[in-house]
DNA sequence: CAGCCCGATGGAAACGTTTCCACCGCTGAC
DNA sequence: GTCAGCGGTGGAAACGTTTCCATCGGGCTG
């Protein structure tokens, strides 16, 4: 079943058959009609790839996943799927491994599947820095600043890590605590990471806390490696009665930690977490986190790319707004 | 830059070009050095348009999924990703929602992107029962039997989810317990939420405990409806001592609705869950729970449509094994 | 030495669209 | 009465592959 057979059936040429299909103008009321029935008694499909074939074009989006233990990625990505379902564009996920170079493996995703543009969501930033030239298509960058990492042209999306973090500590000090050990990521490769630790290290400063970078603990934002780091930070300092982790995941792995130790969250320990998981709020106690909103940065990143694809504009670099959640695991230090 | 042009570049035709790239025999050591030197040094990539129009196949798999908040889902489909992009597999997403048809949307997956196969991860048992017929391409259904539901030559993978269930329910009633409340999923629409369902009835009839249909509340698989069936079922029943959960998500939000209530867990109320997420064991108590094996599932979807999709042998159903997790949130009933 | 097979190679058709261009009749303006 | 403009239409080229078939030496076998 090809378009010429429809053409033939419905006596008009292929060019208007074409012009049916593509809801163009320039044809007849009558026309359409009588192409529209044969295309629907014969349930007839455009072939999308001489489609694309003739229109130079691929039809996708590809995501390419950094990171997933990370529950906030999920929320993200599902998002997305939808608001690009709306748009027509076909939406492909790939995850990559904790070490491979995700802009090398968007290289070989360009040559092969030819995406109309990608986005980058989680990463490793020193990956970054060695460069996109060579993407052919437009990209966005989901949680890393790309004008900070050096590509002004290049659309991204974030939190203010820096200063949802410095909120973050800002709570806990304010509850009194001034031994507050950090679960963070890798500051040399993560964005993220590495802002949100310029967030704590400026807090620090503010309240004169000398900011000890070995109560700075990296980790991966994941269970298993939350509850290896905070192992590894109770070793060290046990005198902590506080700890930020980077992440929702991350907290909840400590906190599976310290009370393994004996230990209570938050009569011993206070934590406070950074994504803002739906799941936080059904732990006991209640995750005391910062908040993203998953939603608008999916929205964003949508707008932005869709936007470097229609040539519409020049690179933007988006910032959405962040709250602190004040849960339960987090409370005043006692005398 | 197209394969002619390597062929003028390197001085050989376009047929042997084709074979280089697609690593064919008969060809001398000689052309494929000179042409893939040529080829790397113009970073060239075969268009995949082209090749799809020409070889009238689609190169990806469409997975379709309908409850996402499932975090077993998440694990599932990662598994899938990476498993399928080592066999050179686009590997495509679609989510649809709670009240779309997902066979509908199947069908409409398969006339615009031309997968080469479709799996369904979850899904409505009732849209699969309206038929399959016309969806041109191989499928396999996650977590549904294609058998039980009438497909006997469309293959499917599950977990014996009676049998789980039964287990799930063995396990409370050896721990003392007698009033036991279920929060299912949607016995006329999923089919693992129907099975489950058939295990608990087989079980409450074995022990002689009244198989009190009202006590079944049924819920979607979500943090936010297993919260809200708990309180439902603790309305209806303030005298339970346990309640068995369809799925961990589930049983998470029942427990925060509990404690909610004032009561604990397990010590006034037992809770066993169904799935065996990872974050299960990072919950205090640590959720006691059937644990179903999603690498299994995923390693065994994969390989039954990459058979269906070679034509190597007929439809099969696969069952995975599971076992219980023996965690803290179900306890002997203090007499 | 004839006949064959085989490895290496290339020319050209085909895949199913889109789109450029040409055509045709008709209306309205000059 | 000519001519431009326009709505409606179709023919055919082009998109970049794959693959069928043909060609051409050369080394066997008998």
């Amino acid at each position: 079943m090809t378009i010429r057979d429809i053409a033939r059936e419905s006596g008009y040429g292929v060019t208007t058959v074409s012009r049916v299909l593509n809801g163009q103008p320039n044809v007849s009321r009558e026309a359409r009609e009588k192409i529209m029935e044969v295309v629907r008694r014969t349930d007839f499909h455009l072939n999308s790839n001489a489609k694309r074939l003739k229109q130079q074009t691929g039809t996708g989006i590809a995501v390419v996943v950094k990171g997933s233990k990370n529950m906030l990625f999920s929320a993200i990505l599902e998002r997305l799927q939808s608001l690009l379902a709306e748009t027509g564009y076909v939406f492909m996920i790939n995850y990559v491994d904790e070490g491979a170079d995700e802009v090398m493996e968007a290289h070989r995703i360009c040559g092969e599947l030819r995406p109309k543009g990608i986005m980058f969501l989680g990463g490793n930033h020193e990956n970054f820095k060695r460069g996109f030239e060579g993407i052919g298509v437009p990209c966005v960058l989901i949680t890393s600043s790309a004008k900070e990492l050096g590509f002004p042209n290049l659309s991204s999306v974030t939190t203010d890590d820096a200063f949802a973090a410095e909120c973050a500590i800002d709570h806990l000090v304010s509850l009194g605590h001034r031994n507050i050990g950090v679960l963070g990521g890798y500051v040399e490769n993560s964005y993220p990471a590495a802002r949100r630790y310029a967030g704590c290290v400026r807090a620090f400063e503010r309240y004169s806390i000398p900011a000890d970078r070995s109560r700075v603990v990296a980790s991966k934002f994941s269970l298993t490696d939350g509850y290896a780091a905070m192992e590894r930070l109770l070793d060290k300092y046990p005198d902590i009665t506080a700890v930020f982790a980077m992440a929702d995941v991350t907290a909840i792995g400590a906190i599976r930690a310290i009370r393994d130790r004996g230990l209570r969250v938050p009569e011993d320990i206070s934590v406070v977490g950074f994504d803002g998981i739906e799941l936080g709020s059904y732990l006991t106690p209640k995750l005391t986190t910062v908040r993203q909103d998953g939603e608008a940065i999916a929205e964003r990143s949508v707008r932005l790319l869709l936007d470097a694809i229609g040539g519409e504009g020049g690179a933007a670099h988006e910032v959405v707004p962040f709250r602190l959640f004040d849960g339960e695991s987090a409370m005043r230090l006692e005398a």
